[in-house]
DNA sequence: CTACTATTCAATAATATTGTTGAATAGTAG
DNA sequence: CTACTATTCAACAATATTATTGAATAGTAG
């Protein structure tokens, strides 16, 4: 084989790492969650429905393709995205949404039945936002919100919603929002806060997506 | 199994698609490839040395997750990238560069005795173009010089360079690019120029890149 | 030291991907 | 209509990836 060749070979080798890292759905799936801020592989493995030996591998292989990096803090590992990678999640999420139409079809199938989640627009929340007429509610866990998270949103996790109803208005729009547009935190949230009759609606995009496109993200409590 | 652990399941397999294209170093080539123009199933087995059946097997794979469009054309039929496509490689690419410290030690070793193969970097090369004290070659094929090339470049296919050294300065810097860091055309060339006497440099940097950073790009004759 | 915990390792079977080969197809040219 | 061409298909063996299971490890807590 010529030099040149091998060469080439072995470069496009190396390219196809970071490919295969991500030619995996649970892969995707966790870093897709990664994206959102460090995790122990427990947690992951909760999260995503996975035997821990699993989550594990499969960290591993991300890991191996230099995706993500560990770090041993206390009794646990945390694993987080190394830099570059959310931006580059979101590029390759990007290519799926708009050429596979699949993924519409899934969505449309799943929200079909569920009332009231025809998400917000951005242009329609900014809106509100300057007229202080709305409240924004982070549905994820707190972590996730301490991570980074739309500046101005209230941090009330899925599960502690319940207990929160009381504290909420009635009369102001409630918009709740989570990890992007395939994550159902935002959704569950939505539909029981109608349930309870407030006025709530479901905004689609993420912290991840919010950033992209230029608007204020803020981090900490 | 859960509706919602379903929809995510079904979401991302249909994310890994994508990944699943590019996790194949023979694909990742034809990438690079077809982000320089379109380009007949014939002419991308020839210019990666794979079989014609393999290509087109490839190719297909590429096509199904609708990483790039086929057309008829004649007698042939032609692929190119989808929309977002070079972006998402070009991403890829660089995370590739900058976490994957094998590729340098590969690209380290094939250039090693190799005299002269620094590549000029783009400060000096766009101050040199300011001064006009610099002529640029873009040896790759013309069908990709047509496609888009740097602005000012001159098409002198490497095959086509032997007969046109009469025709080039002496006494002036000259500059050769093809597709990009991996392509090896730009080596090739600026070897026989400095074998020949003129004072040659390499830009590592192909079209892609001198358009990500914001440069000029023409296109056509 | 012992018990415990979070994580990783190792081995397996089931499944998927790969390159290779030669044949099939569809469309062009004469 | 026939010959030809570019591309695709089909089938195979070789290899790689995957989920699953239970055991091993390393480090913490008491």
């Amino acid at each position: 084989m010529s030099p040149n060749r091998q060469f080439k070979n072995e470069i496009y080798e190396q390219f196809s790492r970071i490919g295969k890292a991500v030619s995996n759905p649970r892969r995707l799936e966790l870093l897709d969650i990664l994206c959102q801020g460090e995790r122990t592989v427990e947690g992951l493995a909760k999260e995503t429905n996975m035997p821990i030996a699993s989550t594990s591998q499969h960290l591993q292989v991300l890991k191996n393709s230099r995706l993500v990096e560990q770090e041993k803090k206390g009794l646990y590992v945390v694993y987080r995205p190394a830099p570059m990678v959310c931006e580059f999640f979101l590029s390759m999420r990007r290519i799926a949404e708009t050429r596979i139409a699949e993924i519409e079809q899934i969505k449309n199938r799943f929200l079909a039945g569920k009332e009231g989640m025809e998400p917000i627009d951005r242009d329609t929340l900014l809106h509100r936002i300057r007229e202080d007429a709305v409240t924004i509610l982070d549905v994820r866990p707190r972590e996730e919100f301490k991570a980074g998270h739309i500046e101005g949103a209230v941090s009330v996790p899925l599960e502690e919603l319940g207990l929160m109803l009381a504290k909420l208005p009635k009369n102001q729009e409630i918009v709740a929002y989570c990890r992007g547009p395939y994550c159902v935190l935002s959704i569950q949230a939505v539909e029981l806060l109608n349930k309870e009759g407030f006025h709530a609606l479901r905004l689609e995009e993420g912290v991840q997506d919010w950033r992209a496109m230029g608007l204020p993200v803020a981090s900490g409590e």
